[in-house]
DNA sequence: TGTACATCAGTGAACGCGCGTTCACTGATGTAC
DNA sequence: TGTACATCAGTGAACGCGCGTTCACTGATGTAC
């Protein structure tokens, strides 16, 4: 079936496209190689000639969401600033759609048992958004406090959404956003309006 | 081999315990019951008359491990308040051995995807925590403001150490550490003396 | 212009392996007579 | 006191299944002559 050029990157892309979503959706060691080679419209047998192992697929999929989350949150500061990023993290369509949301929040406990060469791209994309965080934080931060800010705001949206997501009540999920937006807010020293 | 009067349930606090570390350890599903059986130093056919389903010892472990957590917390509090534990909880000790530690760090993400059953439990603990957090905080609060930070102090350290354990350099784990300390503390309110 | 051949993305059967689960069995001890 | 039997926590072989990985093959198209 001799392909135009620049197909078999194409269907590369897909195939990562794919996997970046269900493994955010199912945790990576869920995901069956078979089953989302299918899912990208293919055998599994193609695999090893666009990839040379799950693991080089992982570190793919997952550069691959960090660049389109890294895309996702520049748009949200351009928005409305820092304040509507943090307000957009925690919504609770982030909470329902992790196959589309933030990869630290999916898969950063199950990251941590990979290879370093995984964490190596992981670790790369998440200090520059943890810069950008930095450079919309308020002029009167000294630069370490701006660095320990930018990181103290992240996790707490990484640990609030991992805990709306978690826990079993549909309300007490929806205050725990609530209170993890509260909380970003006050670290950036953000005047809460909305509650 | 008839055993003495309550042998069966030591067995199956030893199987709850060993699970309870290492579904912490390498993720829920990694853990395969043979292997875990084998190291609570039985062999697999056995797991059946103590649980009904991995589902079933899974409900069970995070529980236990709940519940250890939930004692260490109040000792943290009881030697030096909350500043004792939020540094006790960020130290580099607990970030290296998650198999100890708390489990809404190691394992929300993936309980976020089993039966409603299983996250009930865990969903009890927490908010049992989240409470004992709420009661320890200034007596300028608000109740409805000491909710929400609870469960933004709680976030901010359970995001901070996933972070760290999953980035690749030591470096910047330790400094991920650190501002976690130092936003956990600033949303208590408390001053940090140390940094 | 027409034929022979090279290319190579994708196919699908097969591999050994470990998974969760089932089940007939073991054998040391307690109980009945 | 001595023997026969019931108990039941734990054993280990077996089940069907899906996993990651390998590999000989397919077949539509581009290139060479």
């Amino acid at each position: 079936m001799r392909y135009e050029k620049g197909h078999k990157e194409l269907t590369r892309r897909r195939i990562i496209e794919t996997a970046a979503a269900r493994f955010r959706k199912d945790g990576i060691e869920a995901v069956g190689l078979a089953d989302l080679m299918a899912e990208a419209g293919l055998t599994h047998g193609g695999f090893y000639s666009h990839f040379s192992s799950k693991e080089d697929l992982v570190k793919a999929a997952i550069e691959e969401a960090a660049v389109v989350s890294a895309g996702r949150f520049k748009e949200r500061i351009e928005e409305g600033g820092l304040e509507n990023w943090i307000r957009s993290y925690l919504r609770t369509g982030h909470r329902d759609h992790p196959e589309k949301g933030c990869v630290v929040a999916a898969l950063a406990s199950e990251l941590a048992r990979h290879p370093q060469a995984t964490r190596k791209g992981f670790s790369e994309k998440l200090a520059k958004v943890l810069k950008a965080v930095e450079s919309h934080l308020p002029a009167n931060m000294t630069p370490a406090v701006k660095k320990k800010t930018a990181v103290g705001i992240f996790a707490t949206l990484v640990g609030a959404i991992q805990m709306a997501r978690a826990v079993d009540d549909a309300q007490v999920s929806d205050e725990i956003l609530e209170a993890g937006i509260a909380s970003a807010l006050a670290l950036a020293q953000i005047k809460n309006k909305a509650s």
